[in-house]
DNA sequence: AGATAACATTGACGGTGGTCAATGCCTGAC
DNA sequence: GTCAGGCATTGACCACCGTCAATGTTATCT
């Protein structure tokens, strides 16, 4: 299957327009800070299965993601692969002010980064606490995402995990400034392949596959293809899932 | 069972020596900020199963635990529990420039804190970026810990995630500065009780007791009691755990 | 000391999901 | 168009664990 099929047609601004993609994934940073990150970014794409970090080595970029999907994985000493972290656009990797790596970062589809020289980047964040402050939030956010994670892969059965997924895959869309056409169907892409997907969720991609068909079968999605969900009965989702995932949307 | 078994004889300072806790918690802190900070800390007792902050509201308060253990849990609609983080002596909660909690935290054995009003923390902190960069720097080791947990979370059979489990025990102890005497047996405590520890690793009670007594029955660690873990063979724990968490310890 | 409560452990049984193997589907190459 | 490769799906079987119930154990109270 090809790459681009996991994703959809490249929105947005092609090439060299680096600074459209800054204020995209910085909104709202004063303009003067803008500036200074901008002389340093530089814009890679990387091939499925590309390495962008290594575990144990140290990291020598920060980075946002354009578009594509990255994982945070680790390779078990029995050969199991567990992926311990999902990244989609806006999101950030690298590490700061620390040690190595202590997770691979590869990509799961085609992708591309906005990559910033470790030190430079480090170098602007003391220098300036409102992005040093924005980076802490940044942070904070994601020990939340980590903490919900915990959260999913306590749910025992797997059709449970899968609902909380896909009810945190759309929660994430509705944020990403893509509002729905209120009378069209909703529906979200799943952005990885079922083994990936199944690393993530701890189980195996055969049982993915029975979960998400079962959803199928209680009327709650639809399957439009293997990529493609569309949500049937989002509150039938929400009680399978077992937790409030849009609970604490209300409350965010 | 009395609570005052689930963790040792108060150790340290007793009453009202916040400088000297406060020195503890916050090791090499520069001494102006220290002060800055003392005048504001408060000492809590807080019995087991009290709430320490409740999900939803607006914590007023940042901690640091003194002794004890609490957890980070969520209260599942079907009256499940699951607990996604546990927080050992020297560990912070309590969120910054953020929402309401995500979470409730409550004591799972009696414990003792030491708490910041909310709003003097923050102003503290804008004020000293030593203070910043370091409560960055907190935040991203729970980050890595929140991972690790993850990663435990994904090894499907319980012996697995309970091998682990113990292994990220040790690590933290063996840091704790309490090392060991080099002849006497490695031990350690589990800090909660069976039903806790099972909330934790999003299992049973039963499925807890059984993983234990089979670790026993393999030889690798030995029951002094329910709490009191001696490791036998620590390779072997490794092993049975899947991932290399010494490994980590030796790459950190 | 005896009684009681809280907790840990052990046992039996049934369901969920991991494993292995086969089949189906779609894409890209020639 | 045909073929081959990469995935997804489906099926069969069995180990593991969640559930329910009973029993042991330890600490507290009078």
């Amino acid at each position: 299957m090809a790459n681009r099929d996991l994703y959809g047609a490249l929105p947005g601004p092609q090439g060299g327009d680096i600074g459209g993609l800054l204020a995209e994934v910085l909104a709202d940073m004063p303009d003067a800070q803008l500036h200074g990150l901008q002389g340093i970014a530089r814009l890679r794409d990387i091939p499925r299965g590309g390495v962008v970090v290594t575990e144990g080595g140290r990291p020598d970029e920060i980075g946002y993601l354009i578009h594509g999907a990255l994982g945070m994985q680790k390779q078990l000493p029995d050969g199991r692969v567990h992926i311990i972290g999902l990244l989609v656009p806006t999101d950030m990797y690298g590490r700061l002010f620390d040690g190595p790596a202590a997770y691979d970062i590869v990509a799961l589809t085609d992708a591309r980064v906005l990559a910033f020289p470790r030190d430079a980047f480090e170098r602007i964040l003391v220098s300036s606490p409102e992005i040093e402050r924005r980076f802490l939030v940044n942070v904070l956010d994601e020990l939340d995402s980590a903490r919900e994670w915990i959260l999913l892969m306590g749910g025992h059965k797997i059709v449970e995990r899968l609902a909380s997924f896909l009810l945190i895959l759309l929660r994430r869309m509705l944020r990403g400034g893509r509002h729905r056409v209120p009378g069209a169907p909703v529906t979200v892409r799943i952005p990885i392949r079922r083994v990936d997907l199944a690393h993530y969720l701890g189980t195996t991609p055969e049982s993915v596959s029975r979960a998400l068909h079962e959803l199928e079968g209680q009327g709650l999605v639809r399957l439009r293809d293997a990529y493609e969900i569309e949500i049937a009965d989002l509150p039938g989702l929400v009680r399978v899932s077992g937790a409030d995932h849009l609970g604490a949307e209300r409350a965010g």
